[in-house]
DNA sequence: TTTACTTGTAATTTCAAAATTTATGGCATT
DNA sequence: AATGCCATAAATTTTGAAATTACAAGTAAA
């Protein structure tokens, strides 16, 4: 079972799947671990029907899995599983960032502008300080913040939605990554050439660093 | 409420799913009709809760939205998001056809030969006869058959996952365009347009073809 | 006539416990 | 030792009712 730090008792459905949301993309349930709704129902200070209800929600963002008659557990993320989500990612956020660049105005611009300044600023400071633990909430914030503000002026909620889903499980995987320094420390150039890419409005080039820097993400 | 020739008393929840499932894909109730659990629960002959759960799991394929305190509707789908579905459908039609013709071998292309064989056959009955109602489930099935098996050796079960909850959202303005027989009778060209691009491994051309035949959809 | 408030009704959500199903451990058999 | 079977324990699912919340009609005030 995962710490306890936060929630003694008495929470209502959304808070409860907000927390259950947070501890699970932030890996504090282990890869498969069962989630009795028992256990749970202490924990919140409610009934077992309403975390079966939060559980179920959570499973429709694939952080949980369901089975018939035997309950829900964490997702396991195989290898397989990995590669899959990768390349759905690739496709969803190359699509959405072209259409960006199509519908895309000055606002956009700006705000793509805003997200990645403050992104490069934390990974700045984990290149200086050869360490990412200190800042790893903080820059996945950050990181999340710069990959949606991309794809935010695609006119398609339903890819936006789509793509987040995808996103959360990505997640899942930094805190197991974050002892791997090398990881991050590339990613300064390859976000500042997905940038300059889409503010010049070339497809082809955003499309090639999208694909590089997210397949990237896989073989680690 | 719609018609209720199907299920008198006492069912499984799996087999509520379904039944509901089947019910909101061939339009069986109004766009943004209530779905009170009170009757559905007399319908089926179970407990509020056990209605609860498959409305939720439901919301998760799209067919049913859900908001707190004010429970659930058959989704109503906008224009705006008609549009919006076409857009992804194309994008992962596309692109699931092309990864199937990378990945595809000679099982897929007679799977596929085999499933437009079906379809084309009903597709001439519709010609001949002039009129479409008499074969719309028929007809319904053998076109989700011609799609799914033409993305069915993508090697993500991901993209064909998320394709079906997409495609489901699709069957419901079938009944409601049952009428309009010119939709249909432009469908044989297109779908053998497909099939040819799609064996001959060109992936331009399928792709073209994919976006020609999808795009038509929208604008009825 | 409109607006705001009150009250009654209906529907949703939560709860605690019963009923069903699955997992676990001991015991006999092979 | 390995396998199959039964009894027990644990967990999931369903139930029916209570509590909460939204909805609608009707009344009073502006």
């Amino acid at each position: 079972m995962a710490d306890t730090a936060t929630p003694p008792q008495k929470m209502e459905t959304p808070a409860i799947y907000d927390d259950l949301h947070r501890k699970l993309v932030t890996a504090q349930f282990d890869h498969g671990e069962k989630l009795k709704s028992e256990d749970l129902r202490k924990l919140y200070g409610c009934s077992a029907n309403t975390i079966r209800e939060v559980l179920f929600r959570l499973s429709t963002a694939g952080l949980v899995a369901f089975e018939e008659q035997r309950g829900f557990r964490a997702r396991r993320t195989s290898r397989e599983r990995q590669h899959d989500l990768t390349q759905f990612r690739i496709l969803l956020e190359q699509e959405g960032a072209c259409l960006s660049m199509k519908h895309g105005d000055i606002e956009w611009e700006a705000r793509l502008s805003a997200a990645h300044h403050k992104l490069s600023h934390i990974e700045s400071e984990v290149r200086r300080s050869g360490s990412v633990e200190h800042v790893l909430p903080l820059w996945s914030n950050a990181e999340w913040e710069f990959h949606d503000t991309l794809i935010s002026a695609c006119r398609s909620p339903l890819l936006r939605e789509t793509y987040k889903t995808i996103y959360d499980q990505f997640r899942q995987q930094l805190v197991s990554r974050a002892s791997n320094y090398g990881y991050y420390a590339e990613n300064i150039e390859e976000h500042r050439a997905i940038l300059e890419a889409a503010l010049a409005r070339d497809t082809v080039l955003c499309r090639q660093h999208i694909h590089d820097h997210l397949a990237r993400n896989m073989i680690s």
